[in-house]
DNA sequence: GTCTAATGAGTTGTAATAAA
DNA sequence: TTTATTACAACTCATTAGAC
């Protein structure tokens, strides 16, 4: 088991793209032999057109990299946690190590975390959004993985897109 | 445990730049055994050409060498504490060693620590802002690992310049 | 003294949430 | 689902204060 304490300090996530140059083979560490780059979450191979996010030696699909427990995504410089290749969100890493609302800290209200849209991936949302401004649960899952946001999270884009829409004609 | 008055009594920090020179390999102690050298605090290899601090036989990213405590990314010249690889700056480690707002100490109001940016650091944040004046989100942060600055000071930075620039012309 | 990094107040756009 | 609301991220501008 690991020092989840240790580990959580002052970990920020970074947005990267893999390519041929940052998409690594196999490294003949003690804990992973595998032939190409694997999504330590889905455990699907990772290709190079794929987002992702890495922690430490592990690379996850960008979708993939959610909390364990809550499955919410985590967005670029959210604190997390990670137990061998399982992620954590602060929220629940705290419950975790606190042993769920602990005396040291007073239910400080889990922060809201706001997801900021790369460049290409706001492309392509508005791309779609004037092909089709309300997908069904299909199209939706289809654009959220050419963007590697989560399902939920471009749900939530299209449905303010509409109001926005609407708003201003 | 470490003895933390020892450690923080005129510590000062230098800045020093990775080169294969000052990174050193693994080293056989009996807490690290590692193939690279790798940040203390996010954990993630060291690369050659990324900016660190260094803390008796630790390492750091130079965005990563902040406070354990307000996450502030500690100055050159700043005395610091260290407990175990983890970092504190003067005032929570004040807090931390006279049990909070001590008779010893009344609430000396942290002094604002002011950032001096290396001729090197300066060079790369002016060229970029020549391309961009205003880098997103994403841009930001390579540039602030370009550096070693962290996001914030190097957003800060952008701010100002664009003030100056404004005033100006 | 100058220059400018950091701060704080105030504005804007919009992601996330809640209500219907 | 829509609609209204909340709150976060990032900006500007004015000001404060640290390094030279």
């Amino acid at each position: 088991m690991f020092n989840l304490k240790q580990e959580a300090t002052a970990t920020f996530l970074i947005l990267v793209r893999v390519s041929r140059t940052n998409s690594y083979a196999c490294t003949r560490t003690d804990c992973q032999r595998q032939f190409g780059t694997k999504c330590a979450s889905c455990r699907r191979l990772i290709q190079p057109t794929d987002w992702v996010r890495r922690a430490r030696h592990f690379v996850y699909h960008l979708a993939c990299f959610s909390c364990d427990q809550c499955k919410r995504q985590l967005s670029t410089g959210e604190e997390f946690a990670l137990q061998d290749c399982r992620l954590l969100c602060k929220q629940h890493y705290m419950e975790l190590i606190d042993g769920d609302g602990g005396k040291g800290l007073q239910k400080q209200k889990a922060k809201r975390v706001r997801t900021t849209f790369a460049e290409e991936q706001l492309a392509v949302l508005q791309t779609h959004f004037q092909i089709d401004s309300n997908p069904d649960g299909a199209d939706l899952e289809r654009i959220a993985s050419m963007t590697g946001l989560s399902k939920r999270v471009t749900q939530v884009w299209f449905q303010n897109s509409r109001a926005r829409q609407k708003k201003y004609q």
